[in-house]
DNA sequence: CGACGCATTGATTGGATTCAACTAAGGTGG
DNA sequence: CCACCTTAGTTGAATCCAATCAATGCGTCG
């Protein structure tokens, strides 16, 4: 295995015995290949799995009866598309695969099952879930309080550092799949004045992007520029790890 | 005791024993009282308590460096305010009581506990931070791709929604302890923006604002204004308890 | 090679902000 | 009990950031 995104993301949060992670790789069993703008599920269904993101980007988002489009989450390896369903009931938005994604399909009962027996890993969820909180929760400051050029800085702060908790930077670069539109989407802007944003960005040197990878080309002052504090990510266990 | 509003909103999740119940009860022994306008917990703080407001509104919020304030979340009975610092080490944003509050002080060690040793509430407690989520994005979806208009209609109906939900509407009338500032930090408008937009929405005669109470004059047409859509707050099992 | 998706550029428009008064309501103290 | 002050809400005019409309470039893939 590449290596077990879910055990990872877990493990930023909770200490897992070897038991869990033997567990948690046990579900990561029937694993299916979506292919690039797909939906992997779509709103209104009830879905009897719960979806997990093995390989490539997901967005979650919402359509408006105007038409407007809103992603609302960027997915990566490790991440769920809808432990929520147990809950809601119906899905309240979509996940489209952004690039060709490998998804990993959980009978619901089986997580239902495990995490019923297994007080640690329901912990070690539901504290996942307390960040992916923090995330939406600055995704609103973003959207809301932060003008075009900062937004989009920021999206790239977060990404660069989410990527680099799953192993996936190299020096300063790494794949950022997404087209302007999609950018667009997530960052509440249009196509027109993202790729303007854009240009500032590179004009000032801060990043170099094209062809589906993105350069930081200096961090700090891309932060500077983003408003951006790592801390909402909660690397600090990660940190630790890593010394 | 006036009802339990943590039961009630944990009940709509999950279905507890009279045990869990009595647990959850327990919690709620050192219960404050905080004046309006008074910070409960600030960003950075690593409090030792988890918060549990019991009466009153309070609001999430982030200050960016701009000096501009965006409310990421606002705060009912029942609500819980910083469980995720747990996890996440520190407050990344802080909660001011909106109105004066009566607030549970409950010592983190102690919901530690009983999370470690009760596994069907750590799933309630789960749960509800998964309808958290639901409504963040909902937010992120306002603040994103609604016009002004559409925006305060939404967050209007949300918390009418919201407040019946625990108890607190009579007929079509609800508190709504906001000033025009504070809803437009909500919205991410201004407040003169907020102010127009009001009475846009009041002279299309479908609500009635002023003295702290919302009159909500015609659901249907509110709703249809703000384009909204229940579902994401999971009242599906509430209506069936109600039944 | 034609077609389609994506990126880019220019010109114009518009929703919301900004700046600046001004009113109304409520509380306080002399 | 009324001057005084503060806070919340309201109104108008000017400005601006981002949206919109519209076209063009460009690469790639069937």
């Amino acid at each position: 295995m590449p290596h077990r995104p879910l055990v990872a993301r877990l493990e930023t949060v909770a200490d897992l015995r070897d038991e869990d992670k033997r567990q948690l790789a046990e579900l990561c069993t029937d694993v299916r290949v979506v292919p690039a703008r797909h939906d992997i599920i779509s709103e209104g269904e009830r879905p009897e799995f719960v979806h997990l993101v093995t390989e490539g980007w997901a967005a979650r988002y919402k359509v408006l009866p105007n038409g407007l489009r809103q992603i609302v989450a960027i997915l990566i390896p490790g991440d769920f598309l809808d432990i929520h369903v147990t809950v809601l009931g119906q899905m309240d938005h979509s996940v489209v695969a952004l690039t060709r994604c490998r998804v990993a399909y959980v009978p619901s009962e089986r997580l239902d099952r495990l995490t019923s027996q297994d007080n640690g890993l329901t912990k070690a969820l539901w504290w996942s879930t307390l960040v992916d909180e923090a995330v939406l929760r600055s995704w609103i400051v973003n959207a809301g309080r932060r003008d075009a050029y900062q937004r989009i800085a920021h999206l790239l702060c977060e990404m660069h550092v989410r990527m680099n908790m799953i192993g996936l930077v190299t020096g300063d670069r790494f794949d950022l799949p997404l087209t302007q539109e999609e950018l667009a989407d997530a960052t509440a802007l249009t196509p027109v004045h993202t790729n303007r944003t854009l240009q500032r960005l590179r004009g000032e040197g801060l990043i170099k992007l094209g062809g589906r990878v993105l350069t930081v080309l200096d961090v700090a002052r891309l932060r500077e520029a983003a408003g951006f504090d790592p801390n909402y990510l909660h690397i600090e266990r990660r940190v630790r790890i890593g010394a």
